[in-house]
DNA sequence: ATTATACCCTAA
DNA sequence: TAGGGTATAA
């Protein structure tokens, strides 16, 4: 497989990584991803390994461009300045390949997880082939905590469109560049598109902001947000370093220091920040491997394979109990790495996925069929898509822009183990203590540093 | 200490 | 009418 005219190649299984997964399957909303349509006949030549996609990622002074085959990721950046000197260009293709290193954190040996795992649980074992590559990110916690503030009561596709939109309103582009070339439509004109990083804290903690982003539809989450930014930036005095992280932005990586449930206690002070979107932040940005963040998915999933018990009522909500029984359970599932392992069984779950390998939700899924989803492993190779298909980057207009919900499916009836007698560990904070913590918390972060 | 209800918006 | 939750008030 030769490697695409100004990537550079990284010899990587997909097995180890599979960035059709992982980039959207609920972790990351702010990656851009392009089909690749190739003519199968005609003087281009193209193996059946050839790349499918191209993916996007702005950073605050860069944009990193994917590609994969079977055993190769393909990287290459994009500057809003072309770099001086070829010297300076390797210097900062090589910045890039740290990054990428961290962020897909590549020196976790997936194959080994997943090996535990299925050692470990029967029903993971039944999925590992169909749902290969899905590993954690490692976010920056700042991204990280406004997304999943997005995340209540809401789906991926919404949720992409809010931080897309946070982004192009609250920074300026980077820098502008043309959708990758698209044989199928070489005939019309494409619009560059322009690329926005992550906008800082304190640029979200103007108080306009929560108007403005009521506005662009953001819903009760636009308080959230905007007073979230607030906390943060009133509690860590900004001395404005210009082009750097601010410093309530370090604070948050300082998280990574701390113990989980120390990291969590600090998460929860923050507006718009209940255990699950705590514990999403913990597990993909912060480093705490273990948290099973409990969606009412999750819950589901635990209930039809693991044997947990129902919830009482039939229409029960997620208590605080509830959500430590699950987590118990699962935690002792999987062991150290719960909240990876939780990962693939929760991406098993969306609907998108259900037809994994073919490129959109829209496409006829196999979908409800949790018959044919049970049986062996089709082992379907990715395939290159034969018509061009729906990209979550279709440019948007208006705002209503028609989403696909992501809905669950069922992995399989598979036998439910037995009962497991859960301990119970950990308590919900009351909701005197969380206003204490509240209010405590400049106090406590500026002893901290 | 637990439990119920509103919340913003979209899909069904 | 319910949803991939959280903040509030009972």
């Amino acid at each position: 497989m030769a490697t695409p005219v100004g990537f550079h190649a990284l010899p990587l299984p997909i097995v180890q990584l599979s960035l059709a997964a992982v980039l959207k399957c609920g972790q990351s909303f702010r990656w851009s991803i392009f089909p690749l349509l190739y003519a199968s006949h005609g003087d281009i030549a193209v193996s059946p390994t050839s790349p499918t996609h191209e993916y996007r990622f702005c950073l605050r002074d860069r944009l990193v461009c994917l590609r994969q085959s079977p055993d190769t990721l393909f990287y290459h950046t994009v500057f809003p300045e072309v770099p001086t000197s070829p010297t300076q260009k390797a210097l900062k293709e090589a910045e890039t390949l740290t990054w990428l290193r961290d962020y897909f954190q590549l020196d976790i040996d997936l194959m080994k997880l997943y090996e535990d795992w299925s050692n470990r649980d029967p029903v993971f074992n039944k999925l590992r082939s169909r749902f290969s590559g899905i590993r954690m990110l490692r976010q920056d916690p700042w991204e990280n905590l406004v997304s999943f503030i997005c995340s209540s009561n809401n789906n991926i596709s919404r949720i992409t469109k809010m931080v897309t939109s946070l982004c192009k309103h609250y920074s300026p582009p980077l820098l502008s560049l043309l959708p990758p070339c698209q044989l199928d439509k070489l005939g019309e004109n494409q619009e560059p598109e322009s690329y926005h990083p992550f906008p800082p804290p304190s640029v979200l903690a103007a108080p306009e902001v929560a108007s403005v982003l009521r506005s662009l539809g953001f819903g009760y989450r636009a308080e959230f947000i905007q007073r979230t930014a607030a906390m943060l930036v009133t509690a860590h005095d900004l001395d404005t370093a210009a082009d750097a992280r601010e410093p309530s932005e370090k604070w948050l990586m300082t998280l990574r220091d701390l113990d989980t449930s120390e990291a969590r206690e600090e998460l929860l002070k923050f507006i718009g920040v209940g255990r699950k979107v705590a514990d999403c932040i913990l597990l993909m940005s912060l480093d705490k491997r273990e948290v099973i963040p409990v969606d009412t998915h999750v819950q589901q999933i635990a209930v039809k394979h693991y044997g947990l018990r129902a919830s009482s009522g039939t229409k029960a909500n997620m208590t605080p109990k509830l959500y430590d029984e699950v987590n118990t359970k699962l935690a002792k599932v999987w062991g150290d790495y719960a909240g990876w392992a939780h990962s693939v069984l929760f991406t098993a779950d969306l609907k998108s996925f259900s037809s994994y390998g073919l490129p959109s939700p829209s496409s006829p899924a196999i979908s409800a069929d949790a018959e044919s989803l049970g049986k062996e492993a089709i082992a379907v190779p990715p395939t290159p898509p034969l018509t061009p298909s729906p990209s979550p980057i279709k440019r948007r207009r208006a705002r209503e822009v028609t989403s696909q919900p992501e809905q669950a499916v069922a992995i399989r009836d598979e036998e439910t183990l037995q009962p497991d007698d859960s301990s119970f560990s950990g308590s919900a904070s009351s909701l005197a203590d969380r206003v204490k913590k509240r209010r405590r918390v400049t106090v406590d972060v500026a002893t901290k540093l």
